[in-house]
DNA sequence: CCGGACGCTGAAAGCGCTTTTTTCAAGCAT
DNA sequence: ATGCTTGAAAAAAGCGCTTTCAGCGTCCGG
């Protein structure tokens, strides 16, 4: 059933119907009953692809994000979706798990399926805008980058300022009367680098010149935090405190240290990252920065918005973690 | 750049350009050399949106989820996106919240650019088979509910048996000597349902007969678990043993537990739902029936893909959950 | 040496819309 | 009564592909 159909059983021409569809152009009362009659008592549903092919967009957005599953990415995704659903569009997903070529796969599809626009969620994300591969799908259309930089010509970023949220834990475990701290690096992306930043820098404005050596390494799940503590027990090392760049970690790094027999927060106090649903199962729950990715899905959402109508100016922002006190710090 | 302008410059038609490109129909290599030079040195990028107009798919899936956020659905999701993906499709997903206009509008959405196959993933879609607004669009392409029953020509379902899966719970809480238990209901669906029955029929076969009665409502969430066992203990009955319907409301039964001076699992065991990461992040950690979700997803997906294919036959189909032990039962 | 078959390529139609252009008729002023 | 204007509706073009069909040259067998 398509418009030719429509046209035929009101007895008038296709465009006629196309105008009475899209409420424009001048069609009298009587002629737009007699169609819109026609059209009420079939089930004819309009071609997108057709409508597309004549030039219009087909409102769609493009989400790379690199694994749904994670909570953090699942709730920017989330609020990406809802956004752009009320604003009439719909959104189509990829888990790229950090993979180039899924990437590039991706966006080579969703060019060729003329997406409005593209967010990308996640700093690994930045190394699309000089990759050669990449590059030119990401000029096809506007881009928003969630959480890292990228230089492209229709290219904008929303950052978060993770540098400032390692820090408010730092003076928080600080302003506790911690001086042993250590901060447990999980992931090796642009942001985790940005956390360790500011927990040096934070330690050196307090006067502490060694952070650099109190970083530990490890993978970001419950046995990664586990095994930071175990190997930082073992080292001998004095430790009153821990920043970890991740709930999760952080919650692996408290179970190690129970074990351990040591308690949270009084012998050693810990703080998460992302403030996630996990913050909150832990016990004691998690003080954890909040890194706001509503908030930024929201913005970027704004951005992409406006670059798709071209209604600018437009600019990259960057916003500011808070830190929630719970109980392990 | 289109296909004409390749064409033009390679100084052929159009319809050998087709043939390069597609790799179909006979080409000299003579010709096919002179096109694939056009083409390596141009950035030219078919248009999916024309390919779909001419009568081929267009390869995408359309996935309704409730809420991503959720680890459950964000498991099968991810799931369904990467194997979809692999088998090169692109999918499109919709957090409908539960909302039925959200679906329908996803759904008119999605049927106007001819999605090829529909996946809903949990039980409160079975509703959509008989809305009179929503069956049309779930005519139009193959559908798949994950976990739910629907009734429409082209539709199937992949199930979990969750009665079995709340009867493995109360058996597991029985074998550990438990004899007073109930049963945390925190959500209205038919998936909640089954479990309520299964945990009913399991005490029926060992004797108790009044299960309906030890059934506690709530909300799905860590405070929803707390007030739960706040208005249990409140009542003053004997309990010794709590299934619960999702891991998150059974670390908000542990920690209610814990903060009444009742120990997990010695005085009270507690069994959670999902096997999601929460039951491994709570202290003590959950044990949990897994029902699985990748593999439901799997199945979705073949299943779909099939029904798209038309390579028959088809049949719903069911899947066993199993208990997964840990510390709190 | 000619006819038919076959391989390669181009021409053209068609997919279902939007939009521009054209047609037509009615209404009005001169 | 003629010519103009105006508004409604039809006609037609165009979007970028796929696919069918036709044309044309070549090769082979009779």
């Amino acid at each position: 059933m398509n418009i030719y159909d429509i046209a035929r059983e009101a007895g008038v021409s296709i465009s006629t119907v196309s105008r009475v569809l899209n409420n424009k152009g001048n069609v009298t009362a009587a002629t737009r009953a007699r169609v819109e009659r026609v059209l009420a008592r079939s089930n004819y549903t309009p071609s997108a692809i057709a409508r597309g092919m004549a030039g219009k967009p087909l409102r769609t957005i493009a989400v790379l994000t690199v694994d749904i599953r994670v909570p953090h990415y699942a709730r920017t995704a989330y609020t990406i979706e809802r956004e752009f659903s009320r604003r009439g569009y719909e959104v189509s997903l990829c888990n790229t798990g950090g993979e180039r070529a899924e990437a590039i796969r991706y966006l080579r599809a969703v060019t060729e399926k003329h997406a409005d626009g593209i967010v990308l969620v996640g700093s690994i994300f930045n190394q699309l805008g000089s990759d050669p591969q990449a590059a030119p799908f990401l000029r096809e259309a506007p881009v928003v980058l969630a959480n890292g930089r990228i230089d492209l010509p229709n290219s904008y970023s929303v950052l978060v300022d993770d540098r400032h949220g390692a820090a408010l834990a730092v003076e928080h475990l600080m302003a506790r009367g911690c001086r042993d701290l250590f901060c447990v690096r999980d992931v090796a992306t642009e942001s985790a680098e940005a956390k360790c930043e500011g927990f040096v820098r934070a330690l050196e404005h307090a006067g502490i010149s060694d952070g650099q050596d109190r970083i530990l390494d490890t993978g970001q799940s419950i046995a990664g935090g586990e095994e930071a503590v175990k190997a930082l027990l073992a080292s001998g090392r004095r430790v009153d405190g821990i920043v970890c760049g991740e709930d999760i970690t952080a919650s692996g790094v408290v179970r190690a240290l129970r074990a351990a027999g040591l308690r949270v927060p009084q012998d050693v106090a810990v703080t998460g990252y992302n403030d996630s649903e996990y913050a909150r199962v832990c016990d004691p729950a998690l003080t954890s920065v909040d890194n706001k990715p509503e908030l930024v899905a929201m913005l970027c959402v704004q951005l992409l918005e406006s670059l798709i109508e071209k209604t600018g100016p437009f600019s990259s922002v960057t916003i500011q973690p808070e830190l929630v006190v719970r109980d392990s710090a």
